[in-house]
DNA sequence: CGTCTGGTTGATACGACTCAAATTTGGTGG
DNA sequence: CCACCAAATTTGAGTCGTATCAACCAGACG
């Protein structure tokens, strides 16, 4: 486990599009796949903060790819209890092949100002057609997602407050790093402590004294919308964190 | 949601291969794919009760298609708690592509006698360039398998026990319905109330007590791993169950 | 300057957990 | 067919983590 900060990418912001970075956490692309995956980003909109991308019950046409800004996937229950049940930083892809559905069983709402990719299923096809190698990180990309549910299970499941807060604080920075997004333990967070609940399965009040006692503890400082590990390992740790559901395991090759 | 009965398929139990009847769920197969699944499902071996199919660690090499019994998804901590993060009925596929990653990061447990098929990577490959609507089918189940993956995160992060319960058991008895392992409201049901437990985050002393709130309240009867649902309608209902996460809207040309 | 959103604090309530033991069920072998 | 054992279910009493409700505060913004 403590061998990943060798595997991630070096800290640091990266030039090209951040769906490269994301998906040479998986394998080295060729310069090839590294435009392909330019040119499919070439088309985007922006979304303000706080709107859904896309509602539950709409038909869903595009597949969405994140370019800048964070996003999540929630659902509501009719007397108005909110899950967030995915979070998206830039690089995330949400769901490849949506289009055959005829309707979300979700919504996807824009936590941040949001810069968007919409890509054609037409558009996809091609691009995986072109080349063997992307359709492989995609497809490694929807594991990694899936993976990532499942653990959200297991944390609503069995972790406490406490555990579940530092294990998603964790992930979070980890798949940060993916995207090069975060240096030095340190990363933006947008999220309020009422986004935090409702992606924890807490009330703001609990997150609220949650948080402060991972500050009380020397772990985390989180302010302004800035997050500072302040001890990565003990973090982990306490969270019991596993980073196999990452599979990062490949990315040896990344500098 | 009413509607729901007319769109599944009749009760009863089919002759031909499960897997069929499941993916007929999305879309109407020709006589060439139901041969194909057919054919792929030759291929099979049995799992002991309570054995590991395959365990977290291991390398996934075959696409795993479960032909009958049924079998689960879990997660451990180092501290011995688990966590059941899905349930697979005959007719499931687990993960198509996992041999993408170089190991589960979960392990997947036969909770009865399982007979599971073993396919290959290139047999899937086959199947899929042999047949657009078979892959299409086979994307679905995927989608619907995320989706399933979402509405437990939300579960587990707003329902209470009571409703929980209720919606899992609404959940498998739809699930066994479109696989034809359920008649009359009544299906087999394995799991034990450990399993359960397991399963909701909850545990197997308030699983029981939960339990029998659901029989005091005359909406299930659940003895000798038989569920019997008295009442579908108001299971729902108290669960807040809103089918469209399984997308079964397309399936109105069943019979 | 008032309003709003997000964060913080305190008091109290309750749903689910823990621990421990009893009872029932199902399977196995004599 | 019965005796036995292990697994699963059930019950009771006491505790605890998290929710609820209700203020209050700070900073951002128009």
């Amino acid at each position: 486990m403590m061998l990943l900060t060798s595997v991630l990418p070096a800290s640091g912001w990266s030039s090209g599009p951040v769906v490269v970075s994301k998906l040479e956490a998986f394998t080295k692309l060729s310069s090839d796949d590294r435009a392909a995956l330019a040119e499919i980003s070439r088309n985007f909109r922006y979304v303000d903060a706080r709107r859904d991308v896309i509602s539950e019950g709409d038909r869903p046409r595009n597949i969405l790819l994140i370019l800048d800004g964070w996003a999540c996937r929630y659902k509501q229950s009719p007397d108005g209890k909110r899950q967030i049940v995915s979070l998206f930083v830039p690089g995330d892809f949400c769901d490849l092949n949506v289009h055959i559905l005829s309707q979300m069983d979700h919504s996807i709402g824009a936590i941040t100002r949001l810069k968007v990719a919409l890509i054609t299923p037409e558009e996809m096809t091609a691009l995986m057609t072109a080349s063997a190698r992307i359709t492989r990180a995609l497809w490694w990309h929807e594991l990694v997602a899936a993976a990532i549910q499942r653990e959200w299970t297991f944390s609503l499941g069995q972790r406490s407050a406490y555990e579940r807060l530092a294990h998603l604080l964790v992930e979070l920075y980890l798949r940060l790093r993916i995207a090069r997004r975060a240096q030095h333990c340190r990363c933006d967070f947008p999220l309020t402590q009422n986004d935090l609940a409702d992606a924890t399965g807490l009330t703001s009040v609990h997150v609220n004294r949650t948080l402060q006692e991972l500050r009380r503890d020397a772990l985390i400082e989180l302010e302004r919308k800035q997050l500072q590990i302040l001890d990565l390992d003990r973090l982990m740790e306490v969270s019991m964190f596993n980073a196999n559901y990452l599979h990062l395991d490949q990315t040896s090759g990344l500098e």
